[in-house]
DNA sequence: TAGTTTACGTCAGCGTTATTGACTTTCCAA
DNA sequence: TTGGAAAGTCAATAACGCTGACGTAAACTA
C-alpha cells in the first residue's frame, strides 16, 4: 500500500491527483486551515476564562434550541462528563438555561439566555468573518468543492448530524 | 453586520452564496470533517500512550528531516515547552534522534529513526486512506476547490509554512 | 578580548480539557 | 413492584497547553 506512488495511473485523468504527495498536501492544508478557523474565537474566549469547548456548546445550543444533553453529546462527540463541566459553568454564569423535560423528567432541555445569545453572536461573527473572506476569495465553485470534500471526509454518524442540522434550518 | 441576511444580493450571482446560513454550514462542515480527519490516527495513538501532539511532531520531522526545534515550533504553532515534552518522550522511546548542530551548536537537528519512520507510515497510512477515499468520491474539481478555500482560510504565517513545505517536496 | 546581550533548548509548576468509574433520579417493562 | 435501562451529575486521573525561570552557546560591543 505505501509504495510512495499513490493510486495507479492506469486510468490517467481520473486518478492522477491521488498521489501520496497530493494527499499529504491535503492533510497539511487541513491542519493549517483548522488553526486559522479556530484562531479568532479562541482569542476572544481567552479573555473570559472559557475555552473552545464552551464555544462549541454555545454554538450548537443556539443552533438547536431545546436540545437535550444527550443529543448534544452525540453532536459534539465528547463524553457527558466533559460536557457537564462546560455546561455547569455556562449555567452558573447565566449564559445557558436548563429546563427539566415535561414528558420525560430525566431530560434537560437547553436554551441560551440573552447573554448567551450575545456571546454566541460575538464568537460566530469573528469566525464568519474569516470564512466569508475565504469564500469570497475562493469563489463559488471552490466553495462547492470545499463542502463536497468535507462531507466526504466525515464519519457517517457525523455526516448524519450535519445534514440533520442543515435541514432543520430551512 | 449581524443582520441575519449576509451580504446584499444586489450583484446576484456573485454574492448569493455568502449568506450567514451558508457560512454557518461551512463552519459546521469544518468542525465535523476535522473530527473525521483526526479520528483514525487518534485511534492508533491511544494504544501507545501518545497523543495528537506526537503525531504532528512525527509528521513534520518526517516531512522536513534535520529541521531544528525552533523551526518546528513555528510550524506547529505551540510553545517550545509544549513541544519539548513531546520530543523528550519520542527521543526516550527511540523514535526521534536529535543531533547537535555543526555550525551552530545551540541548534538540535531532528530526525526520525527507523522505528519513528515506521510509526509515521502507520499513522499517515490511516489518515491518507480516508483522505484518498474522500478525494475520490468528490472528484478532482472539488479537490481543487477544497484546497483553494483552505489556503484562503489560513493565517498568512501558516500559509507561508504551508507553501514552503509544499515547494520543498518537488 | 572581556563583558553584555541575544538566541536555543531544557526543567519545573499551573490551569484547562478530556477520559474512566461510580452514583442518583427517573422511566419503562416484566 | 421490582429489575433493568437511560439521563444526568459528581469525583478522581491523565494529556496537553501555557507562563516563568534557568543553563549554555553564539553574537555583538566596547
Amino acid at each position: 500500500m505505501a509504495d510512495g506512488r499513490g493510486a495507479s495511473s492506469q486510468t490517467g485523468e481520473n486518478l492522477l491527483f491521488l498521489t501520496d504527495e497530493q494527499l499529504r498536501q491535503g492533510i497539511e492544508a487541513m491542519f493549517f486551515a483548522y488553526r486559522g478557523f479556530t484562531a479568532d474565537p479562541d482569542k476572544i474566549l481567552v479573555d473570559m476564562a472559557y475555552g473552545r469547548a464552551h464555544h462549541r456548546a454555545i454554538h450548537f445550543i443556539n443552533r438547536a434550541p431545546g436540545t437535550t444533553v444527550n443529543n448534544l453529546l452525540g453532536i459534539l462527540g465528547v463524553t457527558k462528563q466533559s460536557l457537564n463541566r462546560v455546561l455547569r459553568t455556562l449555567i452558573a454564569d447565566g449564559l445557558v438555561k436548563s429546563h427539566v423535560g415535561k414528558s420525560d423528567k430525566r431530560e434537560r432541555h437547553l436554551y441560551l439566555t440573552d447573554a448567551g445569545r450575545a456571546l454566541e453572536q460575538t464568537l460566530s461573527d469573528a469566525q464568519r468573518m474569516r470564512m466569508r473572506s475565504a469564500f469570497r476569495d475562493a469563489g463559488p465553485e471552490a466553495v462547492a468543492g470545499f463542502r463536497t470534500v468535507l462531507e466526504a471526509m466525515m464519519d457517517p454518524e457525523m455526516h448524519h448530524s450535519y445534514t440533520r442540522l442543515k435541514e432543520s434550518s430551512t
